[in-house]
DNA sequence: AACGGTTGCGCAACCGATTGCAAATTTATA
DNA sequence: TATAAATTTGCAATCGGTTGCGCAACCGTT
């Protein structure tokens, strides 16, 4: 069976004018008669022509598609993410192109390269948490596409990116659980590679040393993963231990549910005997009980800015005024305090 | 600021030979000598060739490309399926670009359309909840780009489907909850225009007939969006009533979290006074208090199912073997039993 | 010397649009 | 009526590749 689409041949042969004449006339140009024009789109009209949009590709090199390479899609956060994204792009008249890196930094490389050989206009990228070489990243900066990094970013002077202050945030966390009274406040760190896990860890220290409080090295935590499951085994060791902790911050919300699951089985109450706080505010932390303080963090507008400031790169490099530089746009967290951290303050409302 | 990609003219003249020579070479045609082999891969090499991919896809009328259309991205089971796409699409070589309906029929007719234009060599489908009309999709079907239905599709003679059992799927649920010991099951009906939502309702009324068990209208309630927060304003006024109910099995799982809070709420106890049974097997369900049994359908394998059989139309289409028919697949679901629905024997484990 | 076969490469068309420039046609002006 | 100007339209190149076909150069054979 043969389909065939029609083109702007088909209408210039079945009118017997050139295809120049038909492809000016489309798009209205003052040199085509007002007869020719009528003729030439309803026979357009007439046969449903529809532009080929790759050979438009070819000739402006401008696929009008962006590529958006993800550490996770199944994942609260990222999902949200996406969903911003996907919003300003397709207002812009951009498609957005996804490609997982499932974590692993292998793929991520042959995403970008395999993006890059698909003549995306620009990329939005949230590193991988094996990523430690930017080498790819590099190369795709230096011939010229444009590259907004969200969440997860390295310190590179030629490309920008939207994150969250992650040690704002994690300090505010921190300084929550000591007004609460907390005196052995555990974290339970992220990925260790990860600038948004060290830039928390950071932040939880700093509050410590600002409240006079000793920063122990027994009670951080590393959780390489930053999973659930991790969470909640981490903490199940933590509390086989002899060491004492009143309180748990965790690098995200899963791992705080994690942790949360741990200190119910072991029969110990939330947050009477270990406070809790997250980070993401994953919707799930909502419905849990106790219910899950944590740092909001704007994934949707995230995802929004991102897409905002690559266009807007793509649009100057269409001016040749595109310089690879950099430009940072951090969003505020927000603490969102729920009954996991109300140690003082009976239950409000 | 310039950047120019290398093309094989850049190679040619270079080389002092033809594009169709490099072409040739590149792909190690037989006809080009060892030598010129040697020096055209040697340069290429050097230059860091890539070939334009916008180009090909002109030539060969193939952009390796498919188009998925989503109702929701933020949704745990539609991120799964996504997963699972992703997953089967970039071992198969194809760039998956992601579109979201965002539950709106018009947003969907205009992501068909752009999709179509852009040229995918074809496109996952799901019908936003709005749907109804279905003109879109069969304009498509008719141009010969072939289409599979993800979960929720329409009963189309001429595209593919990969769905989940969702009446043996619903009648497992209820039967489960009529072994429980429940008199009086409620049924929180999903988005009516779905054809999921119909199938789980006509499960629902089966298991019941087939116990012998009266099927009660009031007992049937409409919640036409399927949200989190309709779940738990559909349960409240129930609770509200003065009908009475002992089991409540919701078309979703967000339905049944929001029905737990609004039980939970009013002071009852799960399950003891109002057993649960939800659909979709979220994964935070397994994390509530009490943990939600659902039906587990598997969205992953769901996705890479669909991505499959789309590939395997678009390999046919390439032979010119293809026409739109109709290709099922149904998955089996899983009934999940946590503590939400277990009256009967005491907790296990 | 004439012929047939092989090897290696280039010309030109093609995919479906856009666009600078020239040309053809009509209209206006001297 | 001749010429200039304005109006329409088409040719051909271009984007970056692929590919059918032809052609030259060289080989060995008779």
């Amino acid at each position: 069976m043969k389909f065939n689409q029609v083109t702007i041949k088909d209408i210039a042969r079945e009118l017997n004018i050139s295809p120049s004449t038909v492809s000016r006339a489309l798009k209205d140009h003052p040199d085509i008669s007002v007869d020719t024009k009528k003729a030439v789109n309803a026979l357009a009209e007439k046969l449903n022509y529809q532009p080929n949009i790759v050979a438009l590709n070819l000739r402006q090199k401008k696929t009008n598609t962006i590529g958006v390479i993800i550490p996770e899609v199944v994942h609260f956060f990222f999902s949200t993410v996406i969903s911003g994204i996907e919003d300003v792009a397709y207002q812009a008249g951009y498609n957005v192109i996804l490609a997982q890196s499932n974590e692993s930094y292998v793929r991520e490389v042959a995403h970008v390269k395999a993006l890059f050989n698909s003549r995306v206009d620009g990329m939005l990228l949230s590193l991988s948490r094996e990523t430690t070489n930017f080498d790819h990243v590099e190369s795709i900066i230096s011939k010229g596409v444009p590259i907004v990094f969200y969440d997860r970013m390295y310190h590179s002077p030629t490309s920008s990116k939207v994150i969250v202050d992650d040690y704002a945030g994690a300090k505010e966390a921190v300084n929550h659980l000591i007004e609460q009274g907390c005196k052995s406040i555990a974290h339970l760190v992220g990925a260790p590679n990860l600038i948004i896990s060290i830039d928390r860890l950071r932040g939880y220290k700093d509050a410590l040393k600002e409240n006079k409080m000793e920063v122990r090295e027994d009670l951080i935590l590393a959780c390489d993963s930053g999973t659930f499951e991790e969470g909640k085994s981490v903490t199940e060791k933590l509390l086989a231990s002899k060491i004492k902790v009143d309180a748990i911050f965790a690098n995200n919300d899963p791992m705080a549910m994690g942790a949360m699951m741990a200190i119910k089985e072991k029969g110990l109450k939330i947050p009477q005997d270990i406070a809790i706080v997250g980070f993401s505010n994953w919707f799930f932390g909502g419905l849990m009980e106790p219910s899950l303080s944590t740092i909001d963090q704007p994934g949707f507008e995230m995802g929004q800015e991102a897409a905002r400031l690559l266009i807007k790169q793509i649009d100057m490099k269409e001016k040749d005024e595109y310089e690879p530089v950099e430009e940072i746009k951090v969003l505020k967290t927000r603490l969102v305090i729920r009954e996991s951290s109300l140690k003082k303050q009976t239950k409000k409302k």
